[in-house]
DNA sequence: CTCCATAGCATGGTATACCATAAGACGATA
DNA sequence: TATCGTCTTATGGTATACCATGCTATGGAG
């Protein structure tokens, strides 16, 4: 009988895949500054494909955000809408704090251990200093996490939500003042998950993105951004 | 000093966005089948519109999650996924929630004064029986609802929840046996905003999503899908 | 010196042509 | 008759050519 492991998944090799990847990395890892323009030509060259392919990419990117079309001028890399900050942060906080909930009530052991794994290379990247490092290893713990709790579109949605604050997250996320507490709340909602607490580590979870939360305030309010 | 009344706001007039909100509506309205292939020639043809237009098109739909690309072959009109209609539902009753309870918290009178309205025309369609008046309506009244919450990024979310479970919500949402309940629980939303009980609106706006919800799993059950 | 007009160009919008590939049909052979 | 192989073609992927428009720079006139 079919064995579901004997399919191969295909390569995703077209040309567009690899641009849109390469797009939304470079955006993200400000390779372009917010609000800088993209225009398509130069792109291409940049990229080393057609005007089809960029423009397709580009469609894609601004349907999830990352980019922008500005009326009579073209696409541009997306501006942090910093209005909605505390919109996202709100709803980051409702998203997580199920997941964790959801997690701490049904995740089996191997899930937990993955989730264990996945803390100890945070720890790892905290330690490291890497911002990039750090972000990609919180990107994955939280992936693990609502995996683990069977919640993928919520996790859709967060990885969106964070697109929207990338830039207040790069400054955030490993501002020093910020990464002892930040650790301790790590531990507190894997603590909670462990011992099968559901409301403790949705609690957890929540307070976690309020420090965080609080902590963009403050940049935002001393206007470095 | 510049009015704001006075800005024109260029319609928006590319063929592109022509196409895009024509395709939109079409498979919304389900004149394309859920799983029904989306051949781009053939699509050009139906448009009058060049594959560029039609695929920049499909590639938007795609990240929008009204259809998927199927390996192998192309692009088809997404089948809702029924296997997470569970947390989609959830996630609805969260946000339709603190939307609620917010607008119970800061909406204006005036904004208070829509929503009535909204509601009067929600009664009405529901009156006439007409399905895609009561799509509208409901939308439009969530709309307005999400607007004087100030949550304009979680009515972006339920909006594309919402599509990805546009075929459960079809048959549901005038379910008759649905129709006297809706209405109570609509007034109930109402009255907690209109007497500012953030608590009870919640409380109500849940319930709402609840009971839609347990239909949908009924509709689900009798394998009508 | 300033302002306006015109022309050129930068840039996005649209159409089309060509290519690669995988799916499906058809036929040959056992 | 069934299975396998090959061939056709349907279809998506990519590149490019052309067009329309709006911005900008430059020069002339007041």
């Amino acid at each position: 009988m079919a064995d579901a492991t004997l399919r191969i998944d295909r390569p995703a090799k077209t040309l567009r895949t690899l641009a849109l990847e390469r797009m939304r990395e470079a955006i993200m890892d400000f390779h372009f500054q917010p609000g800088e323009r993209l225009v398509e030509r130069p792109l291409c060259d940049q990229l080393g494909v057609s005007r089809s392919v960029v423009r397709e990419v580009l469609r894609q990117l601004e349907t999830e955000g990352l980019v922008q079309m500005i009326p009579g001028h073209g696409p541009a890399v997306a501006k942090p809408d910093l209005g909605r900050t505390d919109e996202i942060y709100e709803l980051r906080a409702l998203l997580e704090g199920i997941a964790a909930k959801a997690c701490a009530t049904s995740a089996t052991d191997n899930q937990i251990a993955l989730l264990d794994t996945a803390l100890a290379k945070l720890l790892e990247a905290w330690a490291s200093g890497v911002p990039a490092e750090v972000m990609r290893a919180t990107a994955r713990f939280y992936e693990v996490l609502f995996e683990a709790a069977d919640k993928r579109i919520a996790w859709e949605i967060v990885t969106g939500l964070n697109v929207r604050i990338n830039q207040l997250r790069s400054m955030t996320i490993l501002s020093l003042n910020r990464r002892d507490a930040a650790i301790a709340e790590m531990h507190a909602i894997m603590d909670a998950i462990r011992s099968r607490k559901p409301e403790a580590a949705e609690a957890a979870a929540r307070r976690h993105v309020e420090t965080a939360w609080k902590i963009a305030r403050e940049a935002l309010r001393l206007g470095s951004l």
